[in-house]
DNA sequence: GTGTAATGCTATTGG
DNA sequence: AGCATTACAC
């Protein structure tokens, strides 16, 4: 523990000054690598040793994450115990407590369900389709987009309904019936006791708006608020800020207007231009000095955001040295683009001591992580792919999550749809469509016919009707256990009695093996949480309030609201793959950031506007904002897409980089005809074309060399890269199958599969990577 | 009601 | 190309 007094040493002037300003409303302009969450870190452990109760601090971050890791360094300042106490958090998990504690005054069950986008999408196409509206005209992700953008500017459905210039829009555009939907919607979500995302901050609003007596105590209780990423924040979540701010008016926002990339999802950079008209009185700092990336990286970076019409000014600089040129790799095809970042990695790491962790790759839409993965994977280098289809999202996870769900809330009708019938118990679409008719025709949940089966005059025959008692009865044994038992053991009951584990542990396919791993790193994660007690995420106990215990119930509050940019960090040293979305507020040593090509960084759907145009900018700012020490950029010639090749342009964004920052071998970046950028090192021979005929030498050989030099490859436990080569009809031999012939292959090498018949045991589908397969003749 | 084959849709970005 | 939903056979 330092000695008080002196801890702000640690910090230069502006930065100083910004941390023990702490009356009255604060505007920190942070540049990128400016130290803005030193700044904040600093600022809160400063007003706790000044003797505020850090019950009064609220600090809203961007990600969970950061909160812990920021609560941590406070913690490592002030010392003791006091910084649990700090409310800090995501606006939405700070709020979604806020709204547990207050569920009755908005006629919400406190243990509301939390709609994830996959739910409500489901919901809202349920509705479509019952209003017998096309699916080809009301397609759900544009409803959904729709409504998200009302709830995110605090639009109600009747308000809606009632714009007339809304009305019209969406005559004109031939769907009059959004604002049907929307309004069903959420009927049917109040219903089910569950809030969509959007509600979170939508009905904290409502909350703060109709009861005064509920605003003034959460003004009195966040004397002092702070708010990170402010640039990012929506209409919704600016008046929550401002509301609650109203009374004691020490409000503190940081952010970084050239930073600011989700206005895709209702983020309004206005937040942040006019923070200056909502409070004259502010004070301004302005973090320039970055710390973060050599002068070359800090100036590129200022190259290309002097090409935006709208921001604050601010003068970025650096009084790091000069750094190495940011290189520009030209690849002919997105495997190959792969294969080079990986090939450099490599270099990386034998010429300057690189750790894989000090590293990172960088795109613009996840699908682009595959052609890395695959040159990281033959290159021997291990990695992880944050983001995708997070773990919360997979499938088996989901099932078992819904049943927890529905043991918690029955009233949870996504849930109920999901499971009621998985693992089969014999209550099938037909019988699943009878309830939902019923349950509407009387208004109430699907689970209450169900509950009470034999009032209702519904057409099913008396088996089905056991059925579904036996599966009342289970659900039910499991709810009134669900407030105190043990989270864990719980879990394991439901996750058996249910007949999941049992259908997943009988499946041996490789990809059934993996769920059912899947499902055991989810009860493991509950088994932590269960002797970890009370999570992070849960607020701070008051005063005379009873510590909570860990039940299902809290576990199920707070995984609602993780997200893969929340997990903890594994030691492993690993290559980070990510968006650049992702990306947001992490640095690394060595960055590549791949893709950059017209129609894809900038993406197709911007380059029409001027706006959006320039968030893609933004995003290519944040992207090379990311690297401290060396920056590497690549683009293809051709890309698959939708399975097919296409031709792609190098994107604009490159030439609009200081050319003095870049290193180009030749002549430099010029017209498209050119030719001047070459690779860094000498191609990797790959065949462009799929229709060559197999390389009679096998892939690369220097690879293979390289793939046995190393330790450990990422998932196979054996280098079966000889069967990279292996085609329909060949002869091969296994080890314990004998031998067989090649039936069909799919997938990309090394994660295919083949289906062999093999001549003593009959036809296996085998994943390549695990298979231990010799080939024995070609035909 | 259940399991498999065929179709069709998707890939901005995410709490 | 890969996945989810739908169509169709048992």
């Amino acid at each position: 523990m330092k000695n008080s007094g002196n801890f702000l040493d640690g910090l230069n002037e502006v930065q100083r000054k910004a941390a023990v300003h702490t009356e009255g409303p604060v505007m920190i302009v942070a540049g990128a690598g400016s130290g803005k969450t030193r700044v904040l870190t600093f600022r809160i452990a400063h007003l706790m040793k000044k003797g505020v109760d850090p019950f009064n601090i609220l600090a809203l971050t961007f990600t969970n994450k950061a909160a812990r890791e920021m609560r941590e360094r406070i913690v490592k300042i002030v010392g003791g115990n006091e910084g649990k106490n700090i409310w800090m958090g995501t606006f939405h998990s700070v709020f979604s407590r806020i709204l547990r504690a207050e569920h009755d005054k908005l006629g919400y069950p406190k243990n509301f369900t939390i709609y994830d986008s996959d739910d409500s999408r489901s919901l809202i196409r349920d509705i479509i389709r019952e209003q017998g509206l096309d699916e080809k005209i009301y397609k759900p992700n544009m409803v959904q987009a729709r409504i998200s953008i009302s709830k995110n500017n605090l639009m109600s459905a009747s308000s809606y309904n009632n714009n007339p210039q809304i009305q019209e829009d969406d005559k004109m555009s031939g769907k009059p019936k959004i604002g049907l939907v929307y309004r069903i919607y959420n009927r049917r979500l109040f219903k089910a006791g569950a809030m969509d995302f959007d509600d979170l901050l939508y009905n904290t609003n409502v909350l703060l708006r109709d009861h005064l007596d509920i605003l003034v105590k959460y003004q009195d209780r966040f004397k002092y608020i702070h708010v990170d990423e402010y640039q990012d924040t929506n209409f919704s979540q600016y008046v929550i800020v401002k509301q609650l701010a109203a009374r004691h008016r020490n409000l503190c926002v940081v952010g970084d207007d050239a930073q600011s990339i989700y206005a895709f999802r209702g983020a309004n950079i206005q937040n942040i231009l006019n923070f200056e008209k909502d409070y004259p009185d502010l004070q301004t700092f302005k973090l320039e000095q970055n710390y973060r990336s050599t002068k070359t990286i800090v100036e590129a970076a200022n190259s290309v955001i002097k090409n935006n019409k709208e921001q604050l000014k601010k003068t970025v600089w650096t009084g790091n040295p000069e750094g190495d040129k940011i290189r520009v790799l030209k690849a002919l095809t997105d495997n190959e683009e792969g294969h080079q970042v990986a090939r450099t990695i490599y270099d990386l790491k034998m010429n300057e001591q690189a750790y894989n962790r000090h590293i990172a790759i960088l795109y613009r839409t996840n699908a682009q992580s595959r052609s890395m993965e695959e040159g990281l994977r033959k290159m021997n280098i291990s990695y992880k792919v944050y983001g995708g289809l997070s773990f919360y999202q997979r499938k088996e996870v989901k099932d078992l999550l819904s049943y927890f769900r529905l043991v918690i809330n029955p009233g949870d009708e996504e849930s109920l749809k999901r499971i009621i019938n998985y693992p089969t118990r014999g209550i099938g679409e037909t019988t699943l469509h009878k309830l939902l008719v019923t349950a509407n025709d009387h208004d109430v949940s699907t689970w209450t016919i169900m509950e009470n089966i034999q009032d209702f005059s519904v057409d099913i025959t008396p088996a089905t009707r056991k059925r579904i008692s036996d599966f009342v009865a289970m659900i039910k044994s499991f709810n009134i256990r669900a407030h105190e038992a043990n989270p864990y053991d719980l879990g394991m009951e439901i996750a058996n009695g249910c007949g999941l584990l049992k259908e997943l542990y009988n499946d041996k396919t490789p990809e059934g093996v993996s769920r059912y791993e899947n499902v055991q790193e989810l009860l493991n994660g509950l088994k932590e949480f269960s002797e970890g007690g009370t999570s992070f995420l849960a607020p701070p106990t008051q005063p005379g309030e009873e510590e909570k215990k860990p039940s299902l119930i809290e576990y199920m509050a707070d995984i609602a609201l993780l997200t893969d940019a929340d997990e903890e960090d594994d030691s492993r040293d690993r290559v980070s793959l990510m968006t650049i979305h992702a990306s947001k507020g992490l640095e690394f040593p060595y960055v590549f950031l791949v893709g950059l090509e017209e129609n894809l960084f900038p993406s197709q759907y911007s380059v029409n506007s001027r706006a959006d145009l320039e968030e893609e900018r933004r995003l290519f700012y944040v992207a090379l904002t990311r690297a401290e020490k060396r920056l590497f950029l690549s683009f293809a010639e051709t890309r698959y897409r939708w399975g097919s090749l296409i031709n792609c342009e190098p994107s604009r964004f490159i030439g609009e980089l200081d050319p003095g920052c870049l290193a180009f071998e030749e002549s430099g970046f010029k017209k498209k005809d050119e030719r001047p950028i070459r690779r860094f090192k000498e191609p990797y021979e790959e065949k462009v074309f799929r229709k060559d005929p197999p390389s009679k030498k096998g892939p690369g050989k220097n690879m293979v060399k390289l793939a046995q030099a190393g330790k450990s490859y990422t998932e196979s436990k054996y280098d079966n890269s000889h069967l990279k080569d292996l085609r329909v009809g060949m002869q091969v031999e296994h080890d314990r199958f004998g031998s067989g012939k090649v039936v069909s292959l799919e997938g990309i090498f090394p994660n295919n599969k083949a289906i062999i018949e093999f001549e003593d045991v009959g036809t296996k589908n085998l994943l390549i990577k695990f298979a231990r397969l010799k080939i024995v003749a070609e035909q």
